[in-house]
Order: C-alpha cells, then sequence, then structure tokens
DNA sequence: CCTTGACCCTCACGTACCGTCATGGTTTAG
DNA sequence: CTAAACCATGACGGTACGTGAGGGTCAAGG
C-alpha cells in the first residue's frame, strides 16, 4: 500500500508542499515513484514523518532532524523515548511559563509591580539545541547515555526469550488472581502491577506512574491491546480490564 | 531606570540582534535613545516584551503579534488571560503528542502496527492562527468575547470601591478565623477560601482549583504577596499561610 | 595617556522553511 | 468528452532572524 502526497498531508495535517520541501532536502524520499511520477509513501515513511513532525515541533531545524534521524546509533525504540524525554521537557518549561502568567495575574490584581527578571526569563528562546547540547554534554559518550541506548538495541535472541519468558509467567499471574476472585486493588495485584510496571522499565522504557495509568487505559480502550494482553494471558476473561484496575490501584498507593 | 539592549537580551534569553529587529520592525521601540546612540528601554518595554515573546512563543508571525499587543480593544489583563489560554492549549496538545508517543512505544514492545493516521495526525501543525481563527469565529463580536473584555476594561470608579470593599471583607472574615483558632480546614474557612477563589472569578479572571492553590502557595512564597495580605487583613499574623492552608483544603474538598 | 576588551551602532547579505503562483500532465466523476 | 481535482517541476517571495563588516563608546589597567 502507497499513499499519494495529498493523502499524507491530509493524514499529518501538513501542506503538500512541505512535503515536496522535505523530498527536496533528502529528509523524507517518498518510497517510490510511480509511472506517472507521483509520489509513493510507504508504511515506513510515514512512520519516518511521525519522528520529522515530532522533532520539528519541538523546535529542531530540518538539517538537524536529519541529522538526529539518520543517526544510525539511534534505534526506533531510541527514538520514542527521545521524544517522550523532549515532549515532557517542553510541557515543564511551558508550565511555568503558565505560573508565570498566573502570578503576573494575581500580581495586577494585587497592584504589585514584578521585577523584570520575574517577567521575563521564562519566556526566552526555548530552542532545544542549548538544552540538548547540555544533555549532550552530561551523557554524550559516557556510560549513561551508552548503557540506555545498548539496553534494547543490543539485546541477544537469549534476552529476547528471558523477557518472553518474563512477561508470560506475569501474565499468567495476573489471569490466576483474576481467575481466584482476587481484588484487583488487593496487596497482591497491585504487586503484580507493580511487577508490570518495572518489567517495562528494565526492558524498554522508563514508566512513572501517571503513564502506567494512562497505558492501563489503553489496554482496556484500543481493542488490539485487549487482544493481545488476552492472548498473552491465555484467553482469561476481561484480563485488560483487570490489570487497568490493579495499575490504576498500585499507582494511587505510590502517590 | 533604563537598560540597555545587552541587558534586557540576558534578562528575557533572547538575542541582541532579534531586539534590533524588533525595533526594526516597529514592534519594539526603545522608550529613548541615549546621546550616545544605545537604545534605552524602560520598565513598560520589558513588559511589552513579555508580551511578544509569549505570543511569539506560541508560534504567532511578529506581525500577528504587533496587530495582537497593538489592539486597542485589548487591555492588559485582557492580554493576560489570554496568554493563559493560549498557553493551557498549548499545553493540552502537547499532553496529546506525549500520550501518544507512550502509546506507540506500548505498541512496539507488544508488535502492534498502528494505523498511519493514528501516528501523525497530532503532530501536525499546531498553528495557533488556525485555532484562533476559530475562536475569532466562535466569539468574535458575539456576547461571549465582548463580556468577557468588557469585565474589567469597563468597570467604574463604583466598581472598584465594591470589589475593594468585598475583599476587605473577606480578609476581615480571614483574620477572624485565623484569630478564633478556627482550623484552616475546618467549613468555615475552606467557604472563605472558595468565596476568595470565586472573588477572583468575578472581579478579574478565571480561576480553577489548580490555579488557586498555585496562588495560594505563591501567597506564602513572596513576601510582597505576604505582605500586601497581611496588610489587607490588619496585620493579622501568618494569614497568608493560612489562606494557604484553607484553599488547599478545598482545593481537595472539590477534586 | 593609551590600550584592551566588552559593549554599542548601522548597513547588508545570507539562510531556513516553506507560501504562492505559473505552467502543464493525469485521473476520475458526470 | 469535459470539468474538477489531483499530480509534477521550476521559480520568485517572505519572515525571522544569523552573521559578518566597519566603526564609535566606555570602564579598567599598564
Amino acid at each position: 500500500m502507497t499513499y499519494t502526497v495529498g493523502q499524507v498531508a491530509k493524514l499529518a495535517g501538513v501542506t503538500v508542499r512541505a512535503l515536496r520541501h522535505y523530498d527536496d532536502l533528502g529528509l523524507l524520499r517518498p518510497d517510490v515513484r510511480l509511472k506517472n511520477g507521483y509520489r509513493g509513501y510507504s508504511v515506513d515513511d510515514i512512520e519516518r514523518l511521525q519522528r520529522i513532525l515530532c522533532y520539528r515541533q519541538l523546535g529542531f531545524p530540518l538539517d538537524a532532524v536529519k541529522a538526529i534521524i539518520d543517526d544510525p546509533r539511534t534505534d526506533p525504540n531510541e527514538h520514542l523515548r527521545r521524544q517522550h524525554a523532549l515532549l515532557s521537557d517542553r510541557i515543564k518549561t511551558l508550565r511555568r511559563m503558565l505560573s508565570t502568567v498566573e502570578t503576573l495575574m494575581e500580581a495586577r490584581t494585587m497592584g504589585i509591580t514584578l521585577e523584570p527578571h520575574e517577567m521575563l526569563e521564562v519566556f526566552g528562546d526555548q530552542d532545544p539545541l542549548a538544552h540538548h547540547a547540555e544533555a549532550e554534554q552530561r551523557w554524550g559518550g559516557t556510560d549513561a547515555w551508552a548503557e540506555s541506548h545498548r539496553r534494547t538495541s543490543s539485546y541477544t535472541k537469549d534476552d529476547w526469550k528471558r523477557m518472553r519468558a518474563e512477561f508470560a509467567a506475569l501474565m499468567a499471574n495476573f489471569a490466576a488472581a483474576s481467575a481466584e476472585g482476587l481484588a484487583p486493588d488487593s496487596p497482591r495485584a497491585m504487586d503484580l502491577a507493580e511487577e508490570h510496571r518495572r518489567h517495562l522499565e528494565r526492558w524498554f522504557y522508563p514508566c512513572a506512574y501517571p503513564m502506567h495509568r494512562g497505558l492501563g487505559d489503553l489496554y482496556v480502550n484500543d481493542p488490539r491491546f485487549t487482544a493481545n494482553l488476552a492472548k498473552a494471558a491465555l484467553q482469561a476473561p476481561n484480563i485488560a480490564t483487570y490489570m487497568r484496575a490493579a495499575i490504576h490501584a498500585n499507582a494511587d498507593r505510590n502517590a
């Protein structure tokens, strides 16, 4: 299945012109050219476009985006982790700006004049490059970054086997707990939820409690995830719903 | 007191070149030119710069920023309200992007392939203009917008007198409650906090519970606000701390 | 007194990221 | 078979600055 420029543009909410520009830059080359000269985008191209748009939204210039995306040291999981970190950062700074605006509002009602630096400092250039350069400084080449990177990209077949075995055991426990009629907010069920969270953190990506909650919801709301979990739990009924409840209870416990 | 370009640039976290550019555009004219030709920025200029940077951060082109800022129908309070709304919106969409990234992460670990539109649709152009145009459509000229605008900009001297009287009464009640040794999380104290919140909403700006919490913290953390409240409460001791506790209790109650 | 370095000034050209025609072929609905 | 709706490739324009070039200003130190 291939998509035309117009289709991709509509899907992504960008203009056709932008896609053509990315093509010119070599940033996003459509998979094929049809006989009539039309651009034919593949699903891989779409995935690449997701990365492009995400990094661009975060303020990176396109050549930097190209460098980031084409970096051979970075695998897909690493990209998602990085996007997650960058988005979280951005949200944090926007929250600081929002907080400053609230302070300004209240200062006005009270007739208090704030210092210039209090009004300004958070609104400056949130250029991700500066922060990223700093991150590069902190992490670049050192162990932390490399280790975080090594995690998924260098798993051996044996590792994957162990991971799957761990996961299967965990899901079997969930199925058993559910079958026993154990309440999802019982300590045992919550422990299983915690184990699930740490499983994700050990093998894949950092997963704080709010994020874990979101995943619990995802498992119930998206039938594909529901089905996948059911399969892993040997068709235990409503296992996703059970997991979600346990995950939320566990998150509450650790709030 | 006037500031040089370099000082302002450092305060705001932007380049000197950018400030000169804003000068050229007529977007931010320094208050004065010193004898030596240096730009001299006043505190008002700094306040204007805060608006410029905020709207620019939100993605508005500079000429639009100029139009927004120079719009004579918009008073300072209205600007802050608008900035608050726009920032909140932006945070909301970034959160949607973050949530999508989390879904993508989990989809990878489960080996599920998402539909193209699921990967892309949130990352498109978050151009505030589109949304703003829509808001203009919804509100433009109609009552809601005008009314929201009329609120502070058209208060008469009598209105201000009533507002100040209301506020004085409220603070007197807080002082009394505190003097009586009434617990800040008692119903009566929480009612006062709620009254304070509604006072803000009626006279100044929308103030949801999370924001109200933030203000409570501000009252304690910033001595200028602490002092101001103490004065309004006839020097009742620790009134800001008392208010903060009541505000948080009230927010908990309405969570 | 004179220099050095950190500021400031005004042109002026360059660059990134597209928007916007202009011109023309292709495909699909009626 | 024709109009509308796509696709293509140039090519020029526009915004928001970056980046010198070339040259005054000012405080501190030798």
